[in-house]
RNA sequence: CGGGAUGUAGCGCAGGUGGUAGCGCACAUGGUUUGGGACCAUGGGGCCGCAGGUUCGAGUCCUGUCAUCCCGACCA
């Protein structure tokens, strides 16, 4: 199917005139020429606004690099749009290192695109949706899989044109339930998508690989502490995908990670072992006890006065309008990704009152894997237990003493719990510790799942047609820029690393209106852009305190004060992210400088 | 979507029991200052989120609504 206005003419003219202004645009013109303080908008706070919860965020803030707009929607400021050209630029750079070729595709879609792989219904509420005026269907892109599937099954025809990496570096709109942490979390964010295409398995792990090089790169290159975990693939299909997490406490994403053999994967994936069970406890005869009111674990362990380990517990789920139960052990976190990838369901969500009642006989709070007749999967773990207590299907009444594999029959063993601390590694069986994480980027193996619902093939060298086989990758820009901030503060402010810093170097005059200072500033300045050194000069007529905190506020990584020495030709230099000081010769500061912006 | 909180000047906040809206910072002008967020004087800036209601009178009381943030649930 054809999408209007998309032929394969249409797109390629659209490369041609957006392409260029873009990239000119977004690489070369970092910032426009006249760097003086005095004249640019660079609103920087002294106090921190009441919206702002996490470090980044009261940073951005307070830096003067972005303000909101709506709830999820920010605009970035002059200083923090600098920084965010470069993250992009360095993304950019690695990209096409690795000979991913640059695009860019629409924000506003038609619903046909996402309507072909049935995502327009998937979405839900997270689409932005809109019509146009003649009331046909629209949405603001959430992400490119098919548009850029249907540009390839277009342009796209023979094996001798694959494989073929392409990506754009574009708006993205997530009507997110709820946005969170300024620009970590938000509805509008601009992503790197890329998108590749190969004719086989090998193929892809090539491009993935490049992938997998190139973010490395790129995240080195923004001097971040990451690490790469395995992330589950369930609900995207596909055979592999893998997340960049930056390490932060205010993470939204929780990794499991074993210090012994390296092994790291995102906790919806971490694999959780069976444990070996002891047989030498003798089982003893199930018996029923009254519980009248005692529902929740924590009053099971008050009445029965033993820990919540000794019970299984069972929650009631609804996977597509299927009821079904699943039991875990008492104190354990079921992992709702699992169930649903053992489920292979769209939609998993906890049962209602009455859907467990019809279920179970019983009301919330005394449900057991004893008598169900809905599908029940059982965590590997209760396997082991011993004369556990569990719910009796029957109001106000528990069972004591159950043995799974003695009193059961027919149940699924599968692992669906949350991997914890005190776990084991999958791999090593060593200790595995539990840190928090930033999604920076993901890379993910998408098999045929878009190329096969939209019909994208390609001529063999036998003239047969084959589906080709793809693999998306993302970076979040803003989350990236973020992230920078949240790792590189101190209690001043941003300490930028020197490859995304708005400006390298900040000339502070003490008195510009001391006219020894104020020419030997601007003489300072000329020289340092003439060296192609991106230099800002704070010629306001501040006192210095005020332009000493601005300048550690906003986190250039060099600064360069004019004072009392000026006549003698003697300058102040400072490192920001050390904090050392000294005075040199203002002969040598080009040097000086050039030598720190590439060692720094 | 459930729970909690907050909306008063650009930012941070104060405004018992109803009586013409204030403080600090920021901003403008003048002056004195100039190596770590100066001081003095003068000045500008407000539909107290919005809409109803009670009242002679509402920032304050009542109802509704919108927005924002936090916790949770959810999630390419």
């Amino acid at each position: 199917m054809q999408i209007r206005g998309f032929n394969q003419f249409g797109w390629y003219r659209g490369l041609i005139i957006i392409r260029p202004m873009y990239i000119l645009h977004r690489t070369f013109f970092i910032g426009g020429n006249d760097m003086k303080m005095s004249k640019m908008l660079i609103p920087t706070l002294r106090e921190v606004p009441a919206e702002a919860e996490i470090n980044s965020h009261k940073l951005m803030l307070r830096a003067g690099l972005m303000r909101r707009i709506a709830s999820g929607v920010y605009a970035y400021l002059p200083l923090g749009f600098r920084t965010f050209k470069k993250v992009e630029k360095i993304i950019r750079e690695e990209m096409d290192r690795e000979d991913a070729q640059e695009l860019v595709m629409s924000a506003l879609i038609p619903a046909e695109s996402y309507k072909e792989t049935g995502r327009w219904d998937i979405f839900g509420p997270e689409m932005f949706r809109l019509k146009d005026r003649g009331d046909r269907d629209f949405c603001l892109g959430p992400t490119h899989e098919e548009i850029f599937t249907q540009t390839v099954k277009n342009g796209v025809k023979s094996y001798k044109n694959l494989p073929m990496t392409l990506y754009q570096i574009q708006t993205k709109y997530r009507d997110e339930r709820r946005p969170r942490f300024g620009v970590m979390r938000c509805r509008e964010f601009v992503m790197k998508d890329a998108y590749s295409f190969d004719m086989d398995e090998a193929g892809l792990e090539e491009s993935y690989q490049a992938m997998y090089r190139a973010y490395s790169k790129i995240f080195d290159r923004c001097q971040l502490d990451y690490t790469v975990v395995e992330a589950d693939s369930g609900a995207m299909g596909g055979s592999g995908s893998q997340e960049f997490m930056v390490k932060s406490d205010i993470g939204e994403a929780q990794i499991a990670y074993c210090d012994n053999c390296g092994y790291a994967a995102n906790d919806e994936k971490a694999e959780c072992l069976e444990p070996i069970s002891s047989d030498d406890v003798k089982l003893l005869p199930i018996k029923e006890v009254k519980t009248l009111n005692v529902k929740t674990i924590e009053q099971l362990c008050e009445f029965f006065s033993c820990s919540a380990k000794t019970f299984a517990k069972t929650l009631i789920y609804k996977a597509d309008d299927i009821v079904v139960a699943a039991i875990i052990r008492g104190d354990r976190e079921l992992n709702e990704t699992k169930l649903q990838n053992h489920l292979n369901c769209n939609e998993l969500i906890m049962a209602n009152d009455e859907d467990i009642f019809n279920a179970t006989n019983a009301k919330v709070g005394f449900a057991g894997p004893i008598g169900l007749s809905i599908k029940v999967i059982v965590d590997l773990e209760v396997k082991g237990m011993v004369n556990f207590i569990t719910g009796a299907n029957k109001t106000d009444y528990h069972l004591i003493n159950v043995n799974i594999n003695r009193d059961t029959k027919n149940l699924e063993f599968v692992d669906i719990r949350t991997i914890g601390v005190g776990d084991q590694c999958p791999k090593c069986q060593n200790d595995i510790s539990i840190a928090r994480g930033i999604e920076v980027g993901h890379i993910f193996k998408l098999g045929d799942k878009y190329t096969k619902a939209l019909d994208c093939t390609y001529l063999d060298q036998n003239g047969k047609s084959q589906t080709m086989l793809m693999g998306c990758y993302g970076i979040g820009v803003g989350r990236t820029m973020a992230s920078i901030i949240e790792q590189n503060n101190d209690e001043y402010g941003i300490v930028w690393p020197m490859s995304v810093a708005p400006y390298q170097v900040i000339i502070i005059p003490i008195n510009i209106s001391n006219e020894v200072q104020a020419t030997l500033a601007n003489q300072l300045y000329t020289s340092l852009q003439e060296n192609g050194v991106e230099v800002l000069f704070d010629d306001r007529k501040e006192r210095p305190g005020v332009k000493f905190n601005d300048a550690e506020l906003i986190g250039i990584p060099i600064r360069i004060t004019v004072g009392k020495k000026a006549g003698e030709g003697i300058v102040e230099y400072k490192v920001r992210r050390t904090g050392d000081m000294d005075e040199i010769a203002v002969e040598k500061v080009i040097t000086r400088v050039k030598d720190d912006i590439s060692t720094l």
